[in-house]
DNA sequence: TGTACATCAGTGAACGCGCGTTCACTGATGTAC
DNA sequence: TGTACATCAGTGAACGCGCGTTCACTGATGTAC
């Protein structure tokens, strides 16, 4: 059957939508183009009308799940601190966020499938990474020293701290995991330098 | 044949060094067992007289390579630095750390592949983490506020600082993040407490 | 001391299964006339 | 306006391959006598 203009491209985006969801769940070697294609309803032979390749959607389902829709990364909370760098942390570092890895941040999920990929996908990843950087730094304030240093060590903490968090199956442990980085990464936020 | 006595538990030793290196190297699903025996000098088939499951060596391969001989986990440097855990932070976070994968510290190489296998698997790479995360705490001077907080946010701001490292193919960026992650676990190293 | 036998670490072929990918086909819609 | 045809998103079966696991077998060494 013909379907109507527009439906492709909207097919693409549920099986982008799916992908992005189930590679965070369970790793670029734990879901298959059956199971992606099927969370889209559709089947698995028509996969190679929208991507030529398993390893291509997995590129392109890892930018979906860290680029655009400002909800993703951890709910930011909209409470009391006015900070927006403070409530991307405190969000990024939460409970929610630890137990929602199919909707939340592909770097502490993804990241080490992604080292053992292709040239290609690595860069993709490598421009998402460094999108999520620029964001963390343009939320310190401008003319404060070593912004670039603080971003990044910021964003280790965050993504190092989520990752084993999620790992670990003692929720105590979990939960410590989680305010301490919380604590360390609002310290290198606040403080003007890094270097001693 | 008949082999020598003791001959046996070397062979089992020679697998699971095999075995823990390729794992960090290319991840769980990356190396198959046959390659794995391969490496250890040995056809496929005789594995399954020393483990029993592919998913049993996982296990006790991450516990190998995070254990034992204190070379492991980024070569630690005798250098000027008296301070050891200033040691331990500048060999952890060392481009010849980054650059050794196959000999280095599993947690940033295998933990998102932990996390998704089975109970037993969980409990035993939490086994070696709480005793990675002792041997920091034991090199925070005793009487320092919040000891544990402080070893969680510095092992997480060097586990995620490594991942990143590695998974980023620009060396310029690679290197900052590295430098910066040394900067940021040394100022939490030093303060002595993280509560604001 | 010498001989016959039991052991069992390791071999290598085979198995079954799941996965990524291909392909001939379908059939509702858009288009040409 | 109506009819015949072309299109092409999606189907579902099949393919080839690699992997984890099994198993009958091998043969050098240890042991019993």
């Amino acid at each position: 059957m013909r379907y109507p203009k527009d439906q492709k491209s909207e097919t693409r985006q549920k099986i982008l939508t799916a992908a992005a969801r189930l590679f965070r769940e369970n790793g670029y070697d734990g879901v298959g183009v059956d199971a992606i294609m099927n969370e889209a309803g559709l089947t698995a032979g028509g996969f190679y009308s929208h991507f030529s390749s398993k390893e291509s959607l997995f590129a392109e389902a890892m930018a979906t799940a860290l680029a655009p829709k400002t909800r993703s990364r951890g709910a930011r909370d909209s409470s009391t601190n006015a900070d927006p760098l403070s409530a991307l942390i405190r969000g990024y570092l939460s409970r929610t966020h630890r137990d929602g890895v199919g909707e939340g941040c592909p770097l502490p999920a993804l990241t080490s499938d992604v080292a053992r990929k292709s040239h290609a996908t690595r860069q993709s990843y490598e421009r998402q990474f460094l999108r999520f950087l620029n964001e963390i730094e343009s939320l310190i304030p401008d003319g404060s020293e070593s912004c670039r240093e603080r971003s990044l060590a910021i964003l280790a903490q965050c993504v190092g701290g989520l990752m084993l968090a999620r790992a670990v199956k003692d929720e105590k442990l979990s939960d410590q995991i989680l305010k301490s980085c919380r604590l360390a990464a609002n310290r290198i936020r606040k403080d003007e330098g890094l270097n001693e």
